[in-house]
DNA sequence: GCCGTTTTCGGCCCGACTGTTTTCAGTCG
């Protein structure tokens, strides 16, 4: 059993005890735990399986939680949680994720209605049966119905490091059958996008055909879809995410990564045009419309240079101007995850990460950067124990301080933007530091209007450098907040403030679309991870996809500067 | 339930908003 789903079964332990009403302190221990073994760099189960190693040398892990995962790996469950899945339907968990509805309003409705599904909570609010319990009115019931809305449009989609490591199983238990020479994902993954609906994979080789039926016996399969000599496709996992995959002849190889990897719209165009230059392309190959002649198939850039273009790449395949500039030779250069110097957004345990200055520090020097920024949360951020003036001067001295050859830390800070667009800290302060984030972490539900101003006038602070994850957009979640985001884009180019793409998996907020906007009013960028732990850093590849999908060269961006011209870029004042 | 230690138990994160109240519980971040 691996780290992740012991991580998972306390995660969902901890729901259920807050829904119990257990002990707070016990619940947080139980998500403490969960949270450190997710991170945790060794196997549970390594530890557990050697005789002079104990699960209680790892902080945040004593006797109660170790004997629980003992249990956990012994036999998936523990005793606790079996009683908890006794007293509440498992779908209580599901309820949970209702925005609005938390542990104890679940408790009381689960009480007073037998339901257990979304739908029947639906019911219920339709019914205006939520308003019978105490505490509980019309406007809750219009709110659960709205973030009903908003689950469903989520679910069925997944985060990428979910997908990624999904297709990187497979791609690797297909890929060491004898016979297959290449597996390769294509789809809305290639293409970069925020989340995924399913995963695509082609397979060639001349036993690719037995690779399907391999994939049909895959240990994570839940339910086979279907199963042909062409294609296979299945759900896997618990998540039950909708993988295909399709085996294709050598000749039609690049054939099909082009129609699988889409986007539709783009597809679209291209096969107009190859119509228009007396060509018909599909996912075979491309052929001359009279006689059928094979023009080109193989690999990608051959049937992309046979309709007179040069190869596009995948974050660009949206229809949105990607061919008329390849076809007059204009596209970008896109930024690479190697062009990256630093990573400038990341927290420690003087806030809210959960690893040391230190710990960090390594790691991005392991990551090879030449630079980063610690930037932990101002005060208004009080859950996260947020640095006032006097810590924050303190810190920034000791980050100074720091022996850490090889990188060079700047002293930062992610600092809050209160309702009336106000620094959370005052200006002497932050003046101490070499970099500052602004970003918004309250009153997201403000008018559009006012949100607006509050942005307009926080880059009225002369010691903004960047605006932390703009949007404020959680994937699957919640909607970013409503401004008028040209606005705020003009406003930080004219002042030299810095977007912020926000690599985070969860966030990466600020859309292609966006950032292609912001670029058009002469706004730079930099692309941050925005970590809480040390393998957070590892983010950086989601907020290079997101930078491509908005056209962004190398050059756009302030963290591909090396450390010396980064420092002096800082400096202008 | 964990931690640290004062070795046997107390401290652990809290402010603001919302909707429902009529003084505050629940949720969120």
């Amino acid at each position: 059993m691996e780290n992740r789903e012991i991580a998972n079964v306390l995660a969902e332990t901890a729901d259920l005890m807050e829904i119990a009403a257990e002990d707070g302190f016990r619940i947080r221990s139980y998500r403490n735990a969960s949270g450190t073994i997710e991170g945790y760099p060794e196997r549970m189960a390594d530890i557990a399986g050697t005789p002079d190693r104990k699960l209680t040398e790892i902080p945040g892990i004593g006797k109660g939680i170790a004997a629980v995962i003992q249990e956990i790996l012994r036999r998936g469950s523990f005793d606790a949680r079996d009683k908890l899945l006794e007293k509440y339907p498992p779908t209580a968990l599901e309820l949970l994720k209702i925005q609005g509805l938390g542990p104890k309003s679940i408790a009381l409705i689960l009480e007073h209605f037998r339901i257990s599904t979304v739908d029947e909570l639906e019911r219920l609010c339709q019914e205006q049966k939520l308003r019978e319990l105490p505490r509980m009115g019309a406007k809750l019931e219009e709110k659960v119905l709205r973030s009903i809305e908003q689950y469903r449009a989520s679910t069925g989609r997944f985060l990428l490091p979910f997908a990624e490591k999904t297709a990187a199983e497979i791609r690797d238990y297909l890929a060491a059958t004898a016979g297959v020479e290449r597996v390769t994902v294509a789809g809305s993954f290639r293409r970069g996008r925020e989340t995924v609906g399913d995963l695509d994979l082609i397979v060639s080789g001349p036993e690719a055909a037995g690779a399907l039926e391999k994939f049909s016996k895959f240990a994570r399969v839940q339910q086979v879809l279907g199963l042909g000599p062409n294609k296979s496709s299945a759900l896997i996992g618990l998540e039950r995410i909708q993988v295909d995959v399709r085996a294709v002849p050598e000749e039609s190889y690049g054939a099909a990564m082009q129609y699988f990897t889409g986007g539709k719209d783009h597809n679209v165009q291209l096969r107009q045009r190859a119509l228009r230059m007396g060509l018909t392309l599909n996912e075979y190959g491309l052929f001359r419309l009279d006689g059928g002649e094979r023009v080109a198939g193989a690999d990608e850039a051959g049937i992309y240079q046979a309709l007179g273009l040069p190869w596009i790449p995948p974050e660009l395949r949206e229809n949105c101007g990607e061919i008329e500039a390849a076809e007059a030779g204009n596209l970008p250069v896109l930024v690479e995850l190697d062009q990256i110097r630093g990573d400038l957004h990341m927290h420690t345990r003087e806030t809210d990460g959960r690893a040391t200055l230190e710990e960090m520090a390594a790691e991005c020097r392991e990551m090879g950067y030449e630079y980063m920024a610690i930037t932990d949360h101002s005060k208004a951020l009080a859950m996260a124990n947020g640095l006032d003036e006097a810590r924050v001067i303190e810190f920034a001295r000791r980050v100074r301080e720091m022996e850490m050859p090889g990188i060079q830390v700047f002293s930062g800070i992610e600092c809050d933007i209160l309702r009336d667009g106000q620094m959370d800290l005052a200006g002497d302060a932050l003046a101490e530091l070499d970099w500052v984030i602004a970003s918004v972490h309250s009153h997201m539900n403000l008018e559009p209007a006012e949100m607006t101003d509050r942005l307009l006038r926080c880059l009225d602070s002369p010691h903004v450098r960047a605006l932390g994850h703009l949007t404020g957009r959680l994937l699957l979640h919640r909607e970013g907040y409503k401004f008028d985001f040209e606005a705020i884009a003009a406003k930080a180019a004219s002042k030299g403030v810095l977007l912020e793409i926000n690599a985070s998996p969860e966030r990466l907020d600020v859309s292609g679309a966006l950032l292609r906007m912001a670029r058009a009013k002469g706004c730079r960028f930099v692309i941050n991870t925005d970590a809480h732990h040390p393998k957070h850093l590892r983010s950086m590849k989601y907020g290079v996809m997101t930078a491509r999908r908005g056209w962004l060269t190398a050059a756009d961006l302030v963290n591909t500067m090396g450390a010396a011209e980064f420092a002096a870029w800082l400096k202008r004042g």
